[in-house]
DNA sequence: AAGGGCGCACTTTTGA
DNA sequence: TCAAAAGTGCGC
């Protein structure tokens, strides 16, 4: 019989004899089902040197085989490398987890030569020769069986391996979202002394429970929530910050109180797993904090403005209350009430936001071959490896094994010198997809690439300007099939979306599938610059960026020449005055010139640049502010400063009055002077971007954050530090406080004054004649 | 367990 | 006193 169903989660079986996979799933009648697979072996390929025959190779490695017990079959097969068809043994094991010491070890018995593939786990090794595809539709040849203490509905073994079926219908995924609360009395809560106190846990079924510790003990409540997670029976677990601090949190207090945390499908507990996910069997565990990762318009993520941002009917009622403000309200029952009912919104919040954005997982999950739980743990740089790793198996190349390589710099792309001051009337003018496109059309790939020294014939090349890489014309590279192929991908969605009512669920699939698209192309060329992958290839990336600052020369040339006057630009982007017959003529030259698009990507009425590239604000038709790159939209100011910065240039842009925006300054700092600004807007955040102790300056966000660890907080690389400066002698990292222990009374309003509003304010009013004197109040 | 790339502005610390 | 280095976060 056949089965049809939607792949949700797949690991390797343990138990079995032989190596198997167990696929779970929900079938098309919406039944939960396990297939169990065992039609592929573990296997890797050994490619000897050019002048070896594979057979004679072969039978050497027959003789020396009483080493390696677990090799099953030795087969010649041909494949092929860069491009060129090579012949490889292909060795298959009984056990994936020897490969790579197998690999190893008859390299050196066979000599020189080269193993590949030994590195992709059997769950890759599946995906990437079957045809199946995780959190998209497939099809498969079973047979039933019974399975004892496993949690779905019908089993299976396969007859048949999987295949992708034509089906972009996401299923009714039962989703379950929890948070937890722990409280430490001073410092971060730790498992090994601190209870959960409560857990709260919004199902899509509309249910709400809120599991409250009785007194230090927790044991009921961890065997509540699991017999919970058990009955519900979810495809899909949300958390927030679940893969670092709340499943192992409750894991270790499972382990303390000798509970089993047994929420997957096989009754197995949940562990981390590759990229630092974790892995719950059966079912698909989201962490909606990597999902706020690919939102960087929220730039503080906590579920309160993740709700925000995307108005969900919660957004209202969810309320941030922070690590160190946990131990004071746990005090009392007031404060208890709080924290409790603060964790069971945070439950129903993360169910919406999962809801919300569940889309855009699922179709990167289904483009990339990572299953759902990876995909968005997962470095951008994994995804276009998982994705380039199904690509080349299918075109029958060799993968190469990541290894560690050197790393070289190379030159960018082109930013020119703004002309500053206000312009009006500006088309800023973008090329879509430059890079993906130049490395098309210019067959920029490591299987094309010419090495130097080598003669080749002047035409059958392409050569790049400036850098003067050589790659070949034809055939097709590597690259230039997977780039055509995801463009042309991007083009059939957004067709099909064309004539879709914008809320329908199939327009939301699609739309989300375009991004995902988009995003994927556009990382090619960052990936091909990047030593960790696996078809690395600088000369691929430094031509990209030579073509790229090529382009955008000539383009600046036949601006000037058609009469076009060009403000600014970044990259793939000119700034013009907008004259719409000369644009038009300019996008007909590109296309013909270059076979790129220009896109006309936004209108000013008006826009204003300093001196600096990459920073400038401009006035949009409906007269709302773009601002790029200034104070405003970045995370490491005051909140004070940048509400400063939007005022002054709002003025500048709509009514051109810098005395209105001196007046406005002025305001704020008699504001400031009097205290009537909150110290929720004098806080500054700063990132911690690597381990306390290798910092080799001081700085102030560095000096809090060892005060706040001295003091027993957890703080790890990536955590935001907030502080506020405080009044007092010495140097600005000796005056920052951590902003949650500092009166008002205490803060250094003239730092605020002078190295905050002032900077922010002149750097824009400078220009128009207001010295610093003016804004002093 | 966890790096897509380079170009740039800007603040603060450091060390001569 | 001052230039260089360290550090962050942005643009594309």
């Amino acid at each position: 019989m056949k089965c049809r169903f939607f792949l949700i989660d797949l690991n390797e079986g343990r138990s079995e004899s032989q190596p198997t996979i167990r696929l779970w799933g929900i079938d098309d009648n919406g039944k939960r089902v396990l297939i169990q697979s065992s039609q592929i072996k573990p296997y890797f390929y050994y490619l000897p040197e050019e002048k070896e025959t594979s057979n004679s190779l072969r039978e050497r490695l027959m003789k020396g085989r009483a080493d390696f017990p677990k090799i099953t079959a030795v087969e010649v097969e041909t494949k092929k490398l860069l491009g060129r068809a090579r012949d490889a043994l292909k060795i298959t094991c009984s056990d994936s987890h020897a490969l790579a010491a197998y690999a190893r070890n008859i390299r050196k018995l066979l000599g020189k030569g080269e193993a590949f593939e030994e590195d992709l786990r059997l769950t890759v090794r599946y995906t990437t020769d079957a045809d199946v595809t995780p959190s998209a539709w497939n099809e498969c040849e079973v047979e039933r069986i019974e399975t004892q203490r496993v949690a779905v509905d019908l089993s299976f073994v396969a007859k048949s391996l999987p295949v992708r079926i034509d089906n972009d219908a996401v299923p009714a995924l039962r989703i379950l979202a929890f948070s937890i609360l722990a409280v430490g009395e001073r410092g971060s809560a730790r498992p090994e002394r601190d209870p959960v106190r409560a857990i709260g846990v919004a199902t899509s079924q509309a249910r709400f429970e809120t599991f409250v510790a009785e007194g230090e003990d927790d044991s009921r409540l961890l065997a509540d929530f699991t017999a919970l997670v058990r009955k519900f029976d979810p495809d899909m677990i949300a958390g927030y910050e679940s893969n670092n601090a709340g499943w192992p949190y409750l894991i270790e207090r499972c382990k303390f109180r000798k509970i089993r945390l047994t929420v997957g499908r096989d009754g197995s507990e949940p562990h981390t797993s590759a990229y630092g996910h974790v892995s719950v069997s059966g079912r698909t565990s989201l962490d909606m904090l990597d999902v706020a990762g690919s939102m960087p318009e929220v730039k503080v993520k906590t579920i309160e403005n993740l709700a925000k941002f995307l108005q969900i009917p919660s957004a209202g009622r969810v309320k941030t209350i922070e690590e160190f403000e946990r131990g004071e309200l746990w005090k009392d029952d007031t404060g208890r009430r709080a924290l409790i009912q603060n964790t069971r919104i945070n439950a129903q919040a993360l169910l919406e936001l999962t809801e919300a954005t569940i889309n855009y997982p699922v179709q990167l999950s289904a483009l990339t071959g990572l299953p759902l739980d990876q995909v968005m743990t997962a470095p951008v740089g994994f995804r276009v490896d998982s994705y380039l790793i199904k690509q080349a198996h299918r075109a029958g190349e060799l993968i190469p094994t990541k290894i560690e390589q050197p790393f070289y710099t190379y030159r960018g792309a082109l930013v020119l010198e703004p002309k500053t001051g206000l312009h009006d009337n500006i088309v800023v003018l973008d090329f879509t997809s430059m890079y993906p496109n130049l490395m098309k059309t210019y067959n920029l790939s490591p299987d094309t690439l010419v090495k130097p020294g080598e003669s080749v014939s002047e035409d059958s090349v392409f050569v790049i300007p400036e850098v003067n890489h050589r790659f070949y014309k034809k055939p097709d590279g590597f690259y230039r099939i997977v780039l055509s192929s995801l463009i042309e991908q991007r083009k059939a969605v957004k067709k099909e979306m064309h004539g879709l009512a914008e809320g329908s669920t199939r327009y939301i699939v699609l739309r989300e599938r375009e991004r995902a698209v988009k995003i994927l192309t556009n990382a090619c060329y960052g990936y091909a610059g990047w030593a960790g992958a696996r078809w690395y290839a600088k000369e691929v990336a430094e031509s990209a960026t030579a073509l790229g600052r090529d382009v955008i020369n000539k383009t600046i040339a036949k601006a000037n020449s058609l009469g076009l006057q060009v403000i600014y630009g970044d990259t793939d982007s000119i700034f013009v005055v907008d004259d719409p017959k000369k644009v038009k003529q300019l996008e007909d030259w590109a296309k013909e010139e270059f076979d790129l698009d220009i896109k006309r990507e936004h209108e000013y009425t008006r826009v204003l640049f300093t001196e600096a590239q990459k920073r400038y604000a401009g006035l949009l038709p409906d007269d709302t502010l773009d601002i790029v790159g200034l104070e405003v939209v970045r995370g490491d100011w005051s909140d004070i400063a940048r509400q400063v910065q939007e005022q002054v240039l709002t003025r500048i842009l709509r009514e051109q009055s810098a005395e209105k925006a001196v007046e406005d300054v002025r305001a704020t700092i008699r504001r400031l002077r009097h205290n009537e600004v909150p110290m929720a807007d004098l806080t500054i955040r700063k990132t911690l971007t690597k381990p306390i102790e290798d910092y080799a300056v001081r700085a102030p966000h560095v000096e809090v954050a060892k005060m706040l660890v001295k003091q027993g907080w957890d703080l790890t690389v990536g955590d935001k530090v907030a502080y506020v400066i405080a009044k007092g002698p010495g140097k600005l990292f000796q005056k920052a406080k951590p902003s949650s222990q500092l009166r008002a009374e205490d803060v250094d309003i003239d730092y605020y004054v002078d190295n905050q509003i002032k900077p922010v304010a002149m750097r824009i009013l400078e220009r128009f004649g207001v010295s610093e004197r003016q804004l002093t109040v």
